[in-house]
DNA sequence: CTCTCCCGCCACCCG
DNA sequence: CGGGTGGCGGGAGAG
C-alpha cells in the first residue's frame, strides 16, 4: 500500500526519483537534532512526511481515510522554509487559533493515526504512486519524533515574552495532546524549562509560562553559580586530562565545593509568577537540576563549547551518588534530553570538537552571553587584550583581529604546552575544532534582545516591566526578542580593522552616544535602551511596519567575537562508559540534588552586578581567548584555578589556528548593515544547524551581509533582513539601510534603515549571496560592529518594495555588548510550527483525540496581538 | 560500529 | 491508594 500512496513525487517531483530523495534526505538529515526538513524535496512531493511513517511500519489503509488533501498542508508546514511557511508560521505563532489548526492538521496527523495519516497517503496515493519507500522515509523518522522538534512545538504555542500581564497556564495534558505525544515527554520538556525559569508548576498539571524573560537573569545567576562552584576549573581539568591522559595521571583536581549551597540555588525562580508550588519537592528532580548544571557549563565555559562526555562527568561526579561510570551512558542520555530542549531555545547546538583521538559530540553555547550585564566585561577583555583601544567600541574588532594574527603568527601567548601543539602539529588539518559550527559566525540577536530587556527589567524590575513595556500586541514583538541571527564571516575577522567595519556605525553611531559603547560600557543606559524598546514598540504596535534596530548592540556584538568556538574541547574522550571512573574525583559535588529553589534569588538584577563577574570572566564572556597566562597548560593536573583556564585557552586558541576562519567573527565591519526584509528567503533558515559552512564565512569581500531578523513565534512575524555588505575597500562605508518586515502583520511592511544615506542598492538583493546566510533565519550580521548604536537611520531611505516605513529611533544609543554575538541558528523557534511536519506525533497517545486546542488558547497573546 | 535518544516501565511521592 | 511525576536504561534508528 504504501507504495501507491508515495507516488505522487514521481508525477510531482521531476526531479528525481526516488534515490533522489533518499538521498536529500540522508543529506539533509544531520543529527538528529536538528531540524530537518524533508521539505525541501517536497514541494512536490507532498506526502511525504508524515504519512509516511506509519505507512511503512503499518499499512495504511487508503481506504479508510477520507482524503484529505490536507496534506499538502501539511508539508508545508513541515517547511518552515518557505517565506509563505514562515509567514504561516508566525502567524500562528501569534493567533492561537491558528496555532490550533495548524497543529491539527500537520501535527498531529501524522503520526500515530495511521488512520489519519492514511488519508494523506491516499492522497498522495492518487498522486504517483511509485514511490513508495520515498513515503517511508518521509515517515516520521525518530527525527521527526524527537524531543528537540517536540520541543519546539511546544514553544511556539507560546509567546516568547508574554505580557507580564497575561499569565498562561499550561496543561499538561492538553500540551500532550495537542502535539501527540505522551505526557512523559512534556515532562522532560517542562523540566528543563522549569529550570531556565521558563515556566514554573503551578499546579498539577498544570505548569505557568513565564516565556524568556527572566532567562537574563536566570543566565546570569546561573552563571555565577556555575562559577562558584568552580565548573570552569573542572572542565578544565577534565579536558586536561584528556589531553594529558598519556602524559598524566590526573593530580587532583579540586574542586571545590559547597555544591550543596550553591545548588540550593539553583532552581530558585526568581521571578515566579506563581508560587512554585511543587518547586523542591521531589527528588529533585535531576533533570532540572543536570539543566542548570550543564547550561552553567557553557556559561562558564570560555570556549562556550561543552563536550558530553566532560559534562556527563562532572555530572556524575557531583551526584551524591557515587559516580560510577555506569552512569554515563545514562547521564548522556539524560543530556541529549536537556540538550535538544536547550537547542529549541536556541540556546545551545550542536558541534562536534574533533580532536585527534576523533569527535566528540558536543554543545556549543550561542545564547545570550551578556545577560550579565556587565560591559565590564567587554571592557575588561578588550582592555586585557588590547588597552589603549577599549575605548572604542570597535577595539573589539581589533581584539579579534589579533587574535586572528595571533593564531596565524605567534602565539607567543600560546605558550601552551607543548603538547597541546604537538598535538595540534600533529594534526595538521585541525586539532581541535569545532566542526559544525564552522559556518559563519552568527549572531543571536537574542542575545541582543536579552540585553535590553534585560536592561529593561531591571529598570522595572521583573515582569512589571514587561506589563510596561510596550508590547506591541501582537505578541511578542519584543525588540528583544527573538532575534535571528547574525552570522560574521572569519574573514573579517582578518581584516577587521578595515574601516569598512565602521562604516556604519560611524556616522549614525556617533549621533548616538557613542560613547558608552566606547567604554564599552553597555549599562549606559539601561533606561535609554528601554527607552529605545519602547519607542520600537510603537511601531510595532501599528502593526505596522515596525523599525527595531538592535542595531548597535547588535553590531557590538557581532563584533564580539565568536571565536571562541573553536577550542573545543577536546578532552577526554575517554568513553562514555568507562570514563566515569577515571574521572577525576570531583569533590564539588555538591548535591546536586536538591534544588533548594530558593526562590528568591538573589536577583540583582537591578545592579548590573557588573562587577561581580567581570573580572573573572575576563574572557569569559567573549570567547576571545586569548590566552593571558600561557600558563602552563601543561600542568594540568592543577585544574584548579586560574591556572587552568589558561591552559585551556590556549588550546582553544590552538586550534582556532587550525580552524578555519569561520569562527571568527571578525570584525569585517561592513559597513553597509542594510535590513531588508525577505520573507522569502531566508527566512527560512531552516535549522539551524545547517551546516554553515565555511563559504560563508570566506566570503569575499563583497559579499554582503544581511541580517535577517525573523520573528519567533512570539512576534507576529517579524522578520528582519539585515545585510550588510561587506565592502572590502572599495565600499564605502555606507551603512546600509534597513528593512525591516513584519509580515506576520498584517501588511508586510518593510522597513529600510539606512544609517547614513548610503545605502546599497544591493543590500536588498544581497542576501542571496551568501547561501547559507539565506539560509539561516537568523539575522546575519556581518561584520558590523561599530559601535553602532543605532543603526537606524531616519534618513535612510526605504527602498523595498514593500510599504516601508522608516523609523528613526531615538537615538537611543544602545549600549552594545559585542560578546554576546554568536550565530545561532536559533532557527527553531521560527520554525516552529512547521516543524512540526510532522511530528509523527506519537503513537498511541493515549486516547487523546487530539484535542489541541485549549493550550493554544491559552496562549494569549497579549492583547491584540496576534490575531 | 557508534551516536542519539525514543519509549515506556515502574518507582516515587503527593494529595 | 490512585494518579501525577519523572528516573532510568533497553533497545533501535540514524549515521
Amino acid at each position: 500500500m504504501e507504495v501507491n500512496c508515495l507516488t505522487l513525487k514521481d508525477l510531482i517531483s521531476p526531479r528525481q526519483p526516488r534515490l533522489d530523495f533518499a538521498i536529500e534526505d540522508g543529506e539533509n538529515a544531520q543529527k538528529e537534532n536538528i531540524f530537518v526538513d524533508r521539505s525541501r524535496m517536497a514541494p512536490k512531493t507532498p506526502i511525504k512526511n508524515e504519512p509516511i511513517d506509519l505507512s511503512k511500519q503499518k499499512k495504511f489503509t487508503p481506504e479508510r481515510n477520507p482524503i484529505t488533501p490536507v496534506k499538502l498542508v501539511d508539508r508545508q508546514q513541515v517547511e518552515p522554509w518557505t517565506p509563505t511557511a514562515n509567514l504561516k508560521m508566525l502567524i500562528s505563532a501569534a493567533s492561537p487559533d491558528i496555532r490550533d489548526r495548524e497543529k491539527k492538521k500537520g501535527l498531529f496527523r501524522p503520526i500515530e493515526n495511521k488512520d489519519d495519516a492514511f488519508t494523506d497517503s491516499l492522497q498522495l496515493d492518487v498522486v504517483g504512486d511509485s514511490a513508495v519507500d520515498e513515503f517511508e522515509k518521509q515517515r516520521p523518522s525518530r527525527k521527526q519524533k524527537s524531543l528537540g522538534l517536540l520541543c519546539q512545538k511546544f514553544l511556539a504555542r507560546y509567546p516568547s515574552y508574554p505580557l507580564s500581564t497575561e499569565k498562561t497556564t499550561i496543561s499538561l495534558d492538553e500540551v500532550a495532546v495537542s502535539l501527540g505525544v505522551e505526557r512523559r515527554r512534556i515532562y522532560d520538556i517542562v523540566n528543563v524549562l522549569e529550570s531556565l525559569h521558563l515556566v514554573s508548576r503551578v499546579a498539577k498539571n498544570q505548569y505557568g509560562w513565564h516565556g524568556r524573560h527572566s532567562l537574563p537573569k536566570t543566565l546570569r545567576n546561573l552563571q555565577r553559580l556555575g562559577e562558584e562552584q568552580k565548573y570552569e576549573e573542572q572542565m578544565a581539568y577534565l579536558q586536561q586530562k584528556e589531553l594529558d591522559l598519556m602524559d598524566y595521571k590526573f593530580g587532583e583536581r579540586r574542586k571545590d565545593g559547597d555544591p550543596d549551597s550553591q545548588e540550593q540555588q539553583l532552581l530558585d525562580f526568581s521571578e515566579p509568577d506563581y508560587p512554585s508550588s511543587s518547586a523542591n519537592s521531589r527528588k529533585d528532580k535531576s533533570l532540572r537540576i543536570m539543566s542548570q548544571k550543564f547550561v552553567m557549563l557553557f556559561l562558564v565555559s570560555k570556549t562556550k563549547i561543552v563536550t558530553l562526555d566532560v559534562a556527563a562527568k562532572i555530572l556524575i561526579e557531583e551526584s551524591q551518588d557515587a559516580p560510577d561510570h555506569s552512569k554515563f551512558k545514562t547521564k548522556v542520555r539524560r543530556l541529549y534530553d536537556i540538550a535538544n530542549v536547550l537547542t529549541s531555545l536556541a540556546l545551545i547546538k550542536k558541534v562536534h570538537v574533533t580532536e585527534e583521538r576523533g569527535r566528540k559530540p558536543a554543545f556549543k553555547w550561542i545564547g545570550p552571553v551578556d545577560f550579565s550585564s556587565n560591559d565590564e566585561e567587554l571592557v575588561d577583555v578588550s582592555a586585557s587584550v588590547l588597552p589603549e583601544l577599549k575605548r572604542e567600541t570597535y577595539g573589539q574588532i581589533q581584539v579579534c583581529a589579533k587574535q586572528k594574527l595571533a593564531r596565524h603568527g605567534s602565539f607567543n601567548t600560546v605558550q601552551a604546552s607543548e603538547r597541546i601543539q604537538r598535538k595540534v602539529n600533529s594534526e595538521p588539518s585541525s586539532p581541535y575544532r569545532e566542526e559544525q559550527g564552522s559556518g559563519g559566525y552568527s549572531l543571536e540577536i537574542g542575545s541582543l534582545a536579552a540585553v535590553y530587556r534585560q536592561k529593561i527589567e531591571d529598570n522595572s524590575q521583573g515582569k512589571a516591566f514587561a506589563s510596561k513595556r510596550v508590547v506591541p500586541p501582537s505578541s511578542g514583538l519584543d525588540p528583544v526578542a527573538p532575534f535571528p541571527v547574525l552570522s560574521v564571516d572569519p574573514e573579517y575577522c582578518v581584516n577587521p580593522l578595515a574601516h569598512p567595519v565602521f562604516s556604519v556605525a560611524q556616522t549614525d553611531l556617533q549621533a548616538f552616544s557613542v560613547q558608552n559603547g566606547l567604554n564599552g560600557q553597555v549599562d549606559v543606559s539601561l533606561a535609554s535602551a528601554a527607552s529605545a524598546v519602547e519607542s520600537l514598540k510603537p511601531a510595532l504596535l501599528a502593526g505596522q511596519p515596525l523599525v527595531y534596530v538592535p542595531s548597535a548592540s547588535l553590531f557590538m556584538l557581532y563584533g564580539s567575537l565568536q571565536e571562541g568556538p573553536a577550542s573545543g574541547s577536546v578532552s577526554e574522550r575517554d568513553d562514555r562508559n568507562s570514563a566515569a571512573p577515571a574521572t577525576v574525583e570531583l569533590s564539588s559535588a555538591p548535591s546536586a540534588q536538591k534544588r533548594l529553589s530558593e526562590e528568591r534569588n538573589p536577583q540583582e538584577e537591578d545592579e548590573p552586578a557588573t562587577k561581580r563577574q567581570s573580572r573573572e570572566y575576563e574572557d569569559g564572556p567573549l570567547s576571545l581567548v586569548m590566552p593571558k597566562k600561557p600558563s602552563d597548560s601543561t600542568d594540568l593536573a592543577s585544574p584548579k584555578t586560574m591556572g587552568n583556564r589558561a591552559s585551556i585557552p590556549l588550546k582553544d586558541i590552538h586550534v582556532n589556528g587550525h580552524l578555519p576562519a569561520a569562527e571568527e567573527i571578525s570584525g569585517k565591519a561592513t559597513a553597509n548593515c542594510s535590513v531588508s526584509s525577505e520573507w522569502g528567503n531566508p527566512s527560512r533558515n531552516t535549522d539551524a544547524e545547517k551546516p554553515s559552512k565555511e563559504n560563508e564565512s570566506t566570503k569575499e569581500p563583497s559579499l554582503l551581509q544581511y541580517l535577517c531578523v525573523q520573528s519567533p513565534t512570539g512576534l507576529n512575524g517579524f522578520n528582519v533582513l539585515l545585510s550588510g555588505s561587506h565592502t572590502p575597500p572599495t565600499v564605502g562605508p555606507s551603512s546600509g539601510p534597513v528593512n525591516f518586515s513584519l509580515p506576520g502583520l498584517g501588511s508586510i511592511a518593510q522597513l529600510l534603515v539606512g544609517p547614513t544615506a548610503v545605502v546599497n542598492p544591493k543590500s536588498s538583493t544581497l542576501p542571496s549571496a551568501d547561501p547559507q546566510l539565506q539560509g539561516q533565519p537568523s539575522l546575519n550580521l556581518s561584520p558590523v560592529m561599530s559601535r553602532s548604536h543605532s543603526v537606524v537611520q531616519p534618513e535612510s531611505p526605504v527602498y523595498m518594495g514593500h510599504p516601508v516605513s522608516v523609523v528613526k529611533l531615538h537615538q537611543s544609543p544602545v549600549p552594545v555588548t559585542p560578546k554576546s554575538i554568536e550565530r545561532t541558528h536559533r532557527e527553531t523557534f521560527f520554525k516552529t510550527p512547521g516543524s512540526l511536519g510532522d511530528p509523527v506525533l506519537k503513537r498511541r497517545e493515549r486516547n487523546q483525540s487530539r484535542n489541541t486546542s485549549s493550550a493554544q488558547r491559552r496562549l494569549e497573546i497579549p492583547s491584540g496581538g496576534a490575531d
